[in-house]
DNA sequence: TAGACGTGGAC
DNA sequence: TGTCCAAGTCT
């Protein structure tokens, strides 16, 4: 077994604080200590690629609308829905406001500086935690995400698969050690995951540039880090009615599922061996393992009350202001551009 | 612990 | 167009 943590621990943190220091990017939450900034940035950035936060303009939205923990904690839940909207997995935007609501009720508007403490919070898990801790105060605390896994893994060139619980225990146990010689856990601890989102990437990584080549044993790249979990996608077929009165457009809210409070055109029932209202729009995405090809129709005759969920008439004004998918919210405005086009060139 | 949770970028 | 994947966490 290879040994762990990687050899030249010494020289590694050095080579990579040097790196850092030269080539080290200057992001927003970069230019802070303000561990709620930091935190906001952790959590949007889960999953999430810097380009979508970044370049679409997430974080300086949140930050202008909820600046701090006191702000956020008395926002009503729409308006954080809504500022969250297009980045996905809204669980993590609830968490935020309740994480928000504890620091306010529960530790006198003070983020906590012990571990333990930290790790509690909503929404908050290992890396998060040390993250946060890192970034802020510069607390000798580790992380392992997506990006430190793939370099530590290809150091040790380390088969054992990133997503099993003995890769993470190993992952884990490598960059604590590593931490050791760092002199700035803050600097350490950026330099590594911003190695493994440039050169150290997934696809084609610039091992020429790299500042810890020297130390690396990898044999193949392409090969290293394996994971074990494949997703198996199921098609659904998802059938919504678009009915316009003068007092609005009939929405639903979501209630107690993936999208709890977002709202969307209504579901047409199940209506086996009937023929199905004219269709108004087709489209297809992607949601967790599933692929849905999503049918806007007609209203069905006399189907007012075919949809489960809780709804009402909502203007065009209010429209902008209500939380929807983004899938949604596109299939609605394409059906309303379709619309007003009919209603400038009638057939 | 495996499965659920969103969306868009890259190729 | 299709597929993979991206600063994880919760249950």
């Amino acid at each position: 077994m290879k040994s762990q943590p990687p050899d030249h621990a010494p020289e590694i943190a050095a080579a990579l604080d040097l790196w850092f220091q030269q080539h080290g990017k200057d992001y927003p939450w970069r230019q802070t200590t303000d561990p709620y900034a930091i935190l906001v940035s952790e959590m949007m950035l889960q999953q999430t690629q810097i380009t979508t936060v970044l370049s679409r303009g997430f974080y300086a939205r949140w930050m202008e609308r909820f600046p701090d923990f006191a702000t956020l904690a008395i926002a009503d839940e729409e308006s954080v829905l809504r500022t969250w909207e297009g980045l996905g997995y809204y669980r993590r935007a609830r968490f935020l406001q309740k994480l928000a609501l504890a620091i306010v009720g529960q530790h006198d508007g003070v983020f906590p500086r012990d571990l333990a403490t930290v790790r509690s919070l909503p929404g908050i898990g290992a890396y998060t935690a040390g993250a946060v801790l890192s970034f802020a105060f510069d607390q000798a605390e580790p992380i392992v995400d997506g990006n430190i896994a793939r370099v530590l893994s290809r150091v040790n060139n380390d088969p054992t698969p990133i997503d099993s619980t003995a890769g993470q225990k190993r992952l884990w146990a490598a960059a604590s050690q590593l931490l050791q010689h760092a002199k700035s856990p803050r600097r350490h601890n950026s330099a590594l995951m911003e190695l493994g989102q440039t050169l150290c990437r997934t696809a084609q990584p610039d091992c020429i540039r790299c500042p810890i080549k020297t130390w690396c044993r990898v044999e193949n790249p392409s090969q290293i880090p394996v994971k074990i979990k494949k997703i198996v996608l199921t098609e659904i077929t998802e059938r919504v009615f678009f009915h316009q009165t003068p007092a609005g457009i009939w929405l639903e809210q979501e209630q107690g599922n993936r999208r709890t409070g977002f709202w969307k055109l209504p579901a047409l029932a199940e209506t086996p061996s009937k023929s199905l209202p004219p269709v108004l729009h087709r489209s297809r995405y992607g949601i967790t393992r599933y692929k849905v090809t999503l049918w806007v129709h007609e209203k069905m005759p006399d189907n007012q009350d075919q949809s489960t969920g809780e709804g009402r008439y909502i203007s065009m004004a209010e429209l902008p202001t209500l939380p929807m998918a983004t899938p949604h919210r596109r299939a609605l405005n394409a059906v309303l551009t379709l619309q007003n086009f009919s209603l400038q060139d009638p057939p």
